[in-house]
DNA sequence: TTGAAAGCGCTAACAT
DNA sequence: ATGTTAGCGCTTTCAA
C-alpha cells in the first residue's frame, strides 16, 4: 500500500530572509517583498503517487524510465501525472543529482552587436543539450563579475561562459573555480584557460585574396583604434600583399570605427592623390564611410574602387550603396563552439585549455565585383 | 556536541539519465555526455559545522544572522566558512524555500536591437533584487515558447517575463500558470495579462508637436509595413496636425523598414512635387535613406525640410547626415517596469493585468533644428 | 514488480 | 545560545 499522505499543505508565507551584515557575504541580504501570498501550491510525486495508489519511488521510476514497472502501472502513473499536470521539479532533481543542467553567462557586453550572435549560437547549441543559460551582465567591470560569479556559483551552475567583444586577451576569472570556464569572443590571459575566438587573420587574408583574384593590386587599410584585431588583419592582409609582391597602397588608417572616420579615411586617401583600386576596411560602418565619401567625390565603386568590410551587419551591408563585400566573423559559430567546448569540459571534468579560432568567411556582393 | 558526519564522497559517476519515451514529457531525454569525472566536491555547512565544532544549525544560523549565536561562535564559523570557502547552496535553500530568485525570460526575437535594451534593463533591475535570469529564445515560435515555458516551470522560477518585438498583440502564454507573466515590449491578447510597452501614439505626438514648434507645417509621413506601432503613430501625427488645423502634406507612404524604403519613399516625394517641410519617419532607417536621398537630390536638411526618425539607434542618428532628431522609445525603462511589475506580481501572489505604457522621449539634433 | 528508507544540503520549529 | 529533529521533492539502493 503506498503511504497517502494527508499532510495539510504548509503556508510558507515568509520568504525566509538573510540579513549577514558580516564580512563573509556567503548569502544575499534579500529583497523586502514580504508581502507574500502563499504561492499556488505544486503538484508532487507524492500527489500522483497517492492518486495512482503507488509508492512514490514507482512513480519516479515509472517516470524516469529508470526501475523496472509494469506496463499497466506506468500507464496508469502517466494517466494520473497528465491529468494533475506534474511537472517534474528540477531543482529537487537537481539537489541529489550534484548537477543543475544550467550554464551561468557573464556578458561583458550587455547584448551588444558583437554579443548578441555569440549568445544566440550559445543557447542553441546548449538548448539542444537541454542546459538552461543564466545571464548576468558584468559590463566588462572586474568586481561585477567577481560577483556575478559567485552568484553563480551559489546557484550550482554546472559551467561558466564568459563572452566578450573582442579577440583581445582578458583577465582570466580564475583557474581555482570548481565549475569549468570557457570565454567565448574574448581570450583570457591565462593559457590555462579554454577560449574561443574568431581567426581574423585568416579572415583578413581571405579579404585580401579575393581582391586580388577580382584584379585589384593598390590595396589600401583603413581600421578603427589600434588594438590585437587591427593588428591581425592589419598583419594578414600585408602578408598576402608581399606574397604576391606587392604593399599596401598607402600607410594604414587608423580611427574610430564609425562611419564618419571611413569618410574622412576616404577624404584623406582622396586628397593625398593616393594610388588604390581597394580599401579594406576594419569594419562595416567604416567601409560604408569609405563608400559614401568615395561616391560623394566621384570614385566609383566596384568601377574604379573596390571596398570590403568585416562584420557582415546585415543592416550596413544591405543598406551600402553598391552592397557591401563583408568578412563575416561567425559569431554564432563561435558562440556554438564555446557552447561545446564547455559541455565537453563538463562532461569530462577537465578543461582543454588553449584558444580556439573559428574561421571567418568572407561574403562577397557588388563592391568588389570585379572591375 | 556537533554531529562530525565522516561520510566517504559518494562519487557519482553518472550522471541520473531519463529517458522517457512515453506521451508524458515531464522529464527531459538527457545528453550524452556519460564520460564525466566526477565534480569536484563542494564545501557544505556540514563540514563548515564540523570544522567549527557546532552543529550545522549553528552554521546556518550564524551565516543567515536569523537565530541568536553568540558573538564569538558566529565569528568562528565566519573563520571557518571563509577559510574553506564555503558557498551557500542556493538549489538546496530554494527547495525548502519554495522559492529560486530565478525569472524565466522568453524572448521573440533572439537578442535583436529591439530585445536587447528591454533585457538590459530587466537584467538591471532584477539583478538589483537578487534574482537572476534564465534565457530562452522563443523565436516567436508557439511550439518552441510552450517547450520553454514547460522548462522554465519545471525549474521553478518565481515568475516570467515574455519580451517581444513590438507594440502589437501576441496570444497569451495561458493564465493558468502557477506564477505570474509579464509581457514586454509586447502586448497579450488577453486583457487578464500584464504587459509593458512603449508608449509609441505620446512618442509620435511630442514628435509632431516638436516640428510644429520649430516652424514646420507641411509634414509628410514614411513609414513601414503598416502595423500596429505605424497606425498608432499616423493616427497620432494626424490628431497633432488637425489640432493645429494642419494635415498631412502628402498621403502617408508605407513600404519596409529599410534605408531602401527611405530614399525611394523620399524620391517619391520629390517627383510627385509634393510640398513638405517636414518628414516623420517609422524608424532611423528609414529616416537616414530620406536624409540621403533629399541631399543627394539638393534638397537640404535641416534648412528646407526636417527629418525626425523613430528608435533613437545610436548607430543611425551618429552617422547621419546631419545627425537625426528621433524619438526614444525607451525600451531599457520598458524593461525595468516590465521587471517591477513582475517582481510585484511575484510578491503580491496577483497579476495586476492591463496594458502599461512607458513614456517615449524626443532626443532632438540637427536634423530638426529651426530651418 | 514494488515499496521502505536513506539522504542530497539546507532551514526552522522545538527542545534543552 | 545551541542542538535535535523533521522535513523540502526527488532518486536510488536494498528488501520484500
Amino acid at each position: 500500500m503506498p503511504t497517502i499522505e494527508a499532510v495539510p499543505p504548509k503556508s510558507r508565507l515568509r520568504r525566509p530572509r538573510f540579513t549577514e551584515k558580516f564580512s563573509l557575504r556567503c548569502y544575499s541580504s534579500c529583497v523586502p517583498n514580504t508581502s507574500a501570498s502563499a504561492p499556488r501550491r505544486r503538484v508532487t510525486a507524492s500527489d500522483v503517487a497517492a492518486k495512482a495508489g503507488v509508492s512514490i519511488s514507482t512513480v519516479s521510476k515509472a517516470l524516469s524510465g529508470n526501475g523496472t514497472v509494469r506496463y499497466e502501472t506506468r500507464q496508469r502513473v502517466l494517466d494520473v501525472a497528465r491529468e494533475l499536470k506534474y511537472q517534474h521539479n528540477e531543482i529537487a532533481a537537481s539537489l541529489l543529482a550534484g548537477r543543475t543542467n544550467t550554464i551561468g553567462v557573464i556578458t561583458s557586453d550587455q547584448f551588444g552587436r558583437l554579443t548578441a550572435p555569440v549568445l544566440v549560437g550559445a543557447t542553441e547549441t546548449l538548448a539542444e543539450d537541454e542546459l538552461a543559460l543564466l545571464i548576468c551582465d558584468g559590463r566588462g567591470d572586474r568586481i561585477r563579475e567577481q560577483y556575478f560569479v559567485n552568484s553563480l556559483l551559489r546557484r550550482r551552475v554546472d559551467g561558466i561562459l564568459v563572452t566578450g567583444r573582442g579577440v583581445f586577451g582578458r583577465d582570466s576569472l580564475g583557474l581555482d573555480l570548481p565549475v569549468p570556464v570557457v570565454y567565448a569572443m574574448a581570450s583570457s590571459n591565462d593559457p590555462a584557460d579554454a577560449s574561443v575566438v574568431p581567426d581574423d587573420a585568416a579572415g583578413a587574408r581571405s579579404a585580401a585574396e579575393h581582391l586580388l583574384a577580382t584584379g585589384r593590386s593598390k590595396v589600401a587599410f583603413v581600421s578603427g583604434r589600434s588594438d590585437d584585431a587591427t593588428r591581425a588583419r592589419l598583419a594578414a592582409t600585408r602578408d598576402v600583399l608581399a606574397a604576391a609582391g606587392l604593399d599596401l597602397a598607402h600607410p594604414p588608417l587608423v580611427g574610430q570605427w564609425s562611419e564618419g572616420w571611413g569618410r574622412q579615411a576616404a577624404l584623406n586617401l582622396i586628397r593625398a592623390e593616393a594610388d588604390f583600386d581597394a580599401v579594406v576596411c576594419g569594419n562595416d560602418q567604416i567601409a560604408r564611410g569609405v563608400l559614401d565619401s568615395l561616391r560623394e567625390n566621384g570614385v566609383r565603386t566596384p568601377d574604379d574602387v573596390a571596398v570590403i568590410g568585416f562584420d557582415n551587419w546585415d543592416v550596413m551591408v544591405e543598406a551600402s550603396r553598391p552592397p557591401l563585400s563583408s568578412v563575416d566573423l561567425s559569431l554564432q559559430e563561435v558562440g556554438r563552439v564555446a557552447a561545446r567546448t564547455l559541455i565537453e569540459a563538463i562532461a569530462s571534468g577537465t578543461t582543454v585549455p588553449g584558444v580556439r579560432r573559428v574561421a571567418c568567411h568572407l561574403v562577397p556582393r557588388e563592391s568588389t565585383a570585379p572591375a
